[in-house]
DNA sequence: ACCTGAACACCGTTCAAGT
DNA sequence: ACCTGAACACCGTTCAAGT
């Protein structure tokens, strides 16, 4: 803020010329997903509340869709930030997997509207990717599962398909836990994740026969 | 059809007092969600292909969501059934078991949209149910398990908890496979499905210390 | 470049009224 | 009981126009 380098200071910013519409129309839709479900996410809301013509949005994202793509996109960042920290903070190894898993339940539950963006039919497909979030996110699992294999803790098969299985699995009971699947969605989920920690370690079956 | 019972037959069926409004609606609705996504399924579209008005939904259906509900009812029996199948004409057993979770990852990509709408935020909770077909399908889930603990051959952990494990396994990889997250769904999406079936028995440590 | 204002083609839902 | 028709309060998106 302030002056900037080159550029004459304006008088009076303008009300609206306000440089971030973008940042400030993502920030909104955001917001409004986390308090009160995507249904409220109108563009004539949004628009209003920011004090904006409702048609401005059209300058920064082509439709409706790519705000809420862009939302998702910020969600996985998000994701991705929450499960680094929790493999680093339980310094890394199996106590760090187990520690990533609990966290990515613990990020469903807390947003659980914004996570369901996240997952939604609208398909963040890597080709939108100049940095693909959504990738960044799993390549986190992948790079965990490939130094617990490093260390002999986790067997050696292709770690793209055990990456993909521990992700269904998470994803599994975050989903159902938001669906209302579960009952009393938070402690069920979090004892599932426990649960599923020791069953991804030794499976179900009673002997290796 | 043809005459019933005790029940003069009318002349003429009278175009649209035709009996069984709710079930046309529901069918319909199911014929569009398959064909066009559930986006596609308008209160008026529906009404105008079956040649009724636009508000005789109403008689039959609180609203739009109560209609969703029901077609995600009917999608948990398709489901349970197909399930139910896969167990009993694979000769149950484990071989059963590791039929029924391919079933249940073919259904969801035969069926994607309606799959959604089931479980979508509608949130099918057990009380609407007079029959809770989503419970039912659960149940054959349940039922499997337990008696492949009754063989010996999975393990005597609580059969609940056993069986939201396995859902959260088979539901995490349709999910994944819808939202596009596999490359190339159908034939990644099988794959995941036998190596998870593996992981399931044997779980992914390399040893059990 | 960035934003506005009016207009368009849609929605789900209500309500009094018809048979 | 079951259905209609008009009306209401919403949508997302377009497009010419302003600065």
């Amino acid at each position: 803020m302030g002056t900037r380098k080159g550029r004459p200071a304006r008088k009076k910013p303008d009300a609206y010329h306000h440089g971030d519409l973008r940042r400030a129309l993502l920030h909104e839709a955001v917001r409004t997903i986390q308090t009160h479900g995507v249904a409220a996410v109108t563009l004539r809301s949004v628009a209003e509340t920011l004090g904006v013509s409702r048609t401005a949005l059209y300058r920064h994202f082509a439709d409706k869709q790519a705000l809420l793509g862009a939302v998702a996109a910020e969600g996985f960042r998000t994701l991705r930030a929450s499960l680094v920290a929790a493999w680093e903070g339980a310094g890394r190894g199996r106590v760090g997997f187990e520690a990533m898993g609990r966290a990515y339940v613990r990020f469903a539950l807390d947003h659980p509207s914004h996570y369901r963006v996240m997952f939604g039919s609208g398909a963040v497909a890597p080709e939108t990717a100049p940095d693909d979030p959504g990738g960044a996110a799993f390549q986190a699992l992948v790079d965990a599962l490939v130094e617990l294999q490093q260390r002999g803790e986790v067997r050696p098969d292709p770690p793209l398909l055990l990456a993909l299985y521990v992700w269904a699995v998470v994803h599994g009971i975050a989903m159902l836990a938001l669906d209302g699947q579960l009952d009393e969605s938070a402690p069920q989920a979090e004892a599932l994740m426990d649960f599923a920690n020791a069953r991804l370690r030794t499976g179900i079956a009673t002997a290796l026969d």
